[in-house]
DNA sequence: AGACCTCCTG
DNA sequence: CAGGAGGTCT
């Protein structure tokens, strides 16, 4: 480029014109335009020589205009003096001796004043030729950077095409998501109509923008843009540095190359969530959508966008939310320095009874093995401390058991409650203490009988080691009481079918799940009837009852709309009022859907950053009718026969607890304490029952074998007294007789046969006392009670 | 008076 | 298992 300097400098060849700089060959090589051909004029042809006045002139960088005048004043005095000169030598050869004189003068003076204008015009052409050749001399730049310029086009025409294939593929790629969430077959044969015209179009097809569409467009304009700021980059790096160009442009390949890795990637997988942002990579299998009805094909368009943003915000959001609680909750597993090798989702581990009766709720999800040999291990034990405390007297083994507790692996279960005695309510005092065996008629001082013991009553021998004293053991059988032996107790129940073990985390991340969605998505769940959901409050779902817990939707029992109906018609029999009410109506509770997600692998990749691969899977749960109602069910009349293992005389307050659902007035309470009437009705006659038949026998024998024939009395689960309380109770054998219910059977038993004994019964409120007895025995229910429906366990 | 219980009956 | 009678308790 021209500078100061230059300008500056170029005055001085000034002086030595005539002496041509450059060839014109040098010149017309590049320009030799007619226009530009120097004329013969003398005066002027020097201007065409390179260094020349106009350069001066046509400069633009001159320093001022000042000193430009001035210098092509200067310049023009000097032309025009030699010019002077040089037509005075050839006027004197042309005009041959004319003498110098006035008219010498007067031509010079016009001469002079035509070597003015002359002057001016040259001054002009000079101008304009000095533009002519900075043109020229640019355009010789330009020339230059044509090659260059040449290059760049071949490169952009083949990114060009580049980014038709990448576009391709995209639309490619495009019509396989479509297709997967229903797009219309039609559209897709118009895509592919459109894609093949476009592909015929030739040399990557420069007019298909006219048939691309809007996002194409839109892509287009987008690649054009940074081709174009490209380019532009590449021209302010093109005089600096050629590398820096070069980085660039890598760079933009290595992006192009990804864009079309991405494509590529999404082209052959499922639906794969990649977000690069947190370094999170998430699989996501299952996820399918239904067809949805658009209007126009650019409403479809714009409908599936949105759907897929709205997908992706929502997924990427409860998954963040979803990570977060996992690997707070890693975090914490980690600090721990004995963590779960995984969770089992049994409410009732965390109860108040769990530890020993363990009732859970038995769902799609069941109790792992691990879990059921434990139980197994722990009932056998518990077995045999009893069996050791009959025979051998001793006092029951609270602490004994805890240790064992202690001992026994919980591979499956976490145990929340640290209170042992909540966890293993027989670890406290011993009931009747104070009974003596001698004198069996009198157990009703016991001055502590809220923490029921049988266990220190004097052993009992079990009929099977002693099979000839079952004759003497009341078979509890009263019509064969003679023939009672061991035969007339049934095996026990079969064990139930082993579980399945479950997935590392699953119920904590079912959890994590139902507290992550604070807005549960079931608009058809009143807010009143989602309270009953919330009753756990180990589960926690009083806050967030978006989920229900896998046990609770896994045990709904089919036959509950079966019987719904019938239950519903009589169960408020003798209310005329509450008949009219229709009961159910809009009681009912229809869970649809839920999310299940297993947490499959947490680990780190190859560049360390750590990721979460999760397997979603998305059920629907069977309509799951919930009793909402005024009336009760059967599924409640069974609840509540369950219920009786552990209450015999529940408060209306705890029959409302442990029945979320029902919704209570005064008959239906009056009824759920009606049916635990009946229950202990039922209760106290087998007993009762079993007691006069056991005194009959001891009687058919000789009295001084009594005490201890009565020492024997014993209720266990091969007897017959247990097998007509588990058939009334619990008739199904889906629950497992929690062992205490059979301790107070006992007791019970004992009473009455006490009473019998002893002629008390002639009293006729002989049996009140004893109801006082039992009626203090009640066990609190296990958490597993709190949920709707019946629990399995 | 109302809640709750047992007992009896069907 | 429900209904009713009769009782007790608060």
């Amino acid at each position: 480029m021209d500078s100061p300097t230059d300008l500056f400098d170029d005055s001085s060849p000034q002086m030595r014109t005539f002496t041509p700089g450059l060839s014109s060959a040098d010149l017309s090589g590049v320009h030799a335009a007619p226009s530009f051909r120097p004329p013969g004029f003398p005066l002027i042809h020097h201007l065409l020589q390179p260094g020349g006045g106009p350069r001066r002139i046509g400069g633009i960088l001159t320093p001022s205009l000042n000193s430009q005048r001035h210098m092509a004043a200067r310049s023009l005095e000097e032309d025009v003096t030699v010019g002077q000169m040089e037509r005075g030598m050839e006027g004197a050869e042309e005009e041959g001796g004319m003498m110098e004189g006035e008219d010498d003068l007067t031509e010079v003076k016009r001469k002079c004043s035509d070597t003015v204008l002359m002057a001016e015009w040259s001054q002009d052409v000079m101008k304009v030729k000095r533009m002519k050749f900075e043109c020229r001399q640019k355009d010789k730049a330009v020339e230059e950077d044509g090659k260059r310029r040449e290059g760049r086009r071949r490169e952009k025409e083949e990114l060009k095409e580049q980014l038709e294939e990448a576009r391709e593929r995209l639309q490619a790629l495009q019509e396989k998501v479509w297709r997967a969430f229903g797009e219309k077959a039609e559209k897709e044969e118009r895509k592919r109509k459109r894609l093949t015209g476009n592909r015929c179009d030739g040399d990557g097809g420069r007019d298909e923008g006219m048939v691309e569409d809007e996002e194409d467009l839109t892509g287009e304009m987008y690649d054009e843009e940074d081709i174009d700021a490209a380019e532009m980059e590449k021209d302010s790096f093109s005089l600096l540095s050629v590398s820096h160009y070069d980085n660039f442009s890598k760079r933009k390949e290595q992006l192009r190359k990804d864009r079309e890795r991405r494509l590529e990637r999404g082209r052959e997988g499922d639906v794969e969530g990649i977000v690069e942002g947190p370094r999170l990579w998430l699989e996501c299998g299952g996820l399918t959508r239904g067809d949805w009805d658009g209007g126009t094909e650019e409403e479809e368009d714009e409908e599936g966008q949105k759907f897929a943003k709205a997908l992706k915000l929502e997924l990427g959001s409860a998954v963040a939310r979803v990570i977060d609680r996992v690997l707070r909750l890693y975090t914490e597993m980690t600090e721990h320095a004995s963590p779960p090798a995984a969770i089992s989702f049994h409410p009732s581990d965390q109860g108040h009874d769990g530890g020993k009766e363990r009732e859970g709720w038995m769902g799609l999800l069941t109790r792992g093995r691990a879990e059921e040999a434990t139980k197994e291990k722990e009932d056998g034990d518990r077995e045999q401390q009893l069996r050791k405390m009959k025979n051998g007297g001793g006092l029951p083994p609270g602490p004994l058991r805890c240790s064992e507790q202690s001992d026994l692996p919980m591979p499956l279960a976490v145990h929340r409650s640290p209170d042992t005695r909540k966890t293993f309510p027989l670890l406290g005092p011993p009931l009747s203490t104070n009974v003596n065996s001698s004198h069996p008629n009198l157990p009703l001082h016991h001055p502590s009988l809220t923490r029921p013991t049988p266990l220190a009553h004097p052993p009992l021998l079990p009929p099977a080691s002693q099979p000839k004293e079952t004759s003497s053991t009341t078979s509890f059988h009263p019509s064969s009481s003679s023939s009672s032996s061991s035969s007339s107790f049934p095996a026990p129940p079969p064990p139930p079918p082993p579980p399945l073990p479950l997935p590392l985390l699953h119920y904590s991340m079912q959890q994590l799940f139902s507290r992550s969605l604070h807005h549960p998505q079931l608009p058809h769940l009143a807010p009143s009837r989602k309270d009953y959901l919330t009753s756990d409050p180990f589960l926690e779902f009083s806050s967030h009852a978006s989920f229900p817990p896998l046990p609770f939707l896994g045990h709904l029992d089919p036959s509950l709309t079966r019987h719904g109906v019938r239950e519903r018609e009589r169960g408020v029999r003798g209310d005329g009022s509450i008949r009219g009410n229709g009961g159910m109506d809009g009681g009912e509770l229809y869970l649809t859907a839920g999310i299940s997600f297993f947490c499959l692998y947490v680990g780190r990749n190859n560049e360390g950053v750590l990721f979460v691969r999760l397997f979603f899977s998305l059920f629907v749960l069977n309509r799951c009718r919930l009793h909402t109602q005024e009336g009760l069910s059967p599924c409640h009349l069974k609840k509540a026969k369950l219920m009786f293992f552990y209450t015999r005389y529940p408060s209306s307050n705890t029959l409302k607890t442990y029945f979320p659902e029902v919704k209570f007035n005064r008959c239906v309470t009056s009824q759920m304490i009606k049916w635990f009437s009946n229950f202990r009705e039922f209760f106290y006659i087998q007993m009762e029952r079993f007691a006069r038949q056991a005194v009959r026998d001891a009687l058919t024998r000789d009295g001084a074998a009594r005490l201890g024939r009565e020492s024997q009395l014993r209720v266990s689960r091969d007897t017959e007294l247990y097998r007509v309380l588990n058939m009334h109770y619990n008739k199904s054998n889906v629950y497992q007789v929690p062992e205490r219910f059979i301790e107070v059977s006992e007791v019970a038993l004992r009473e009455f046969y006490s009473a019998i004994w002893t002629g008390r019964d002639s009293d006729p409120c002989w049996k009140k006392g004893i109801y006082k007895i039992i009626c203090k025995l009640d066990s609190p229910l296990p958490d597993a009670f709190r949920m709707p429906g019946c629990p399995v366990g």
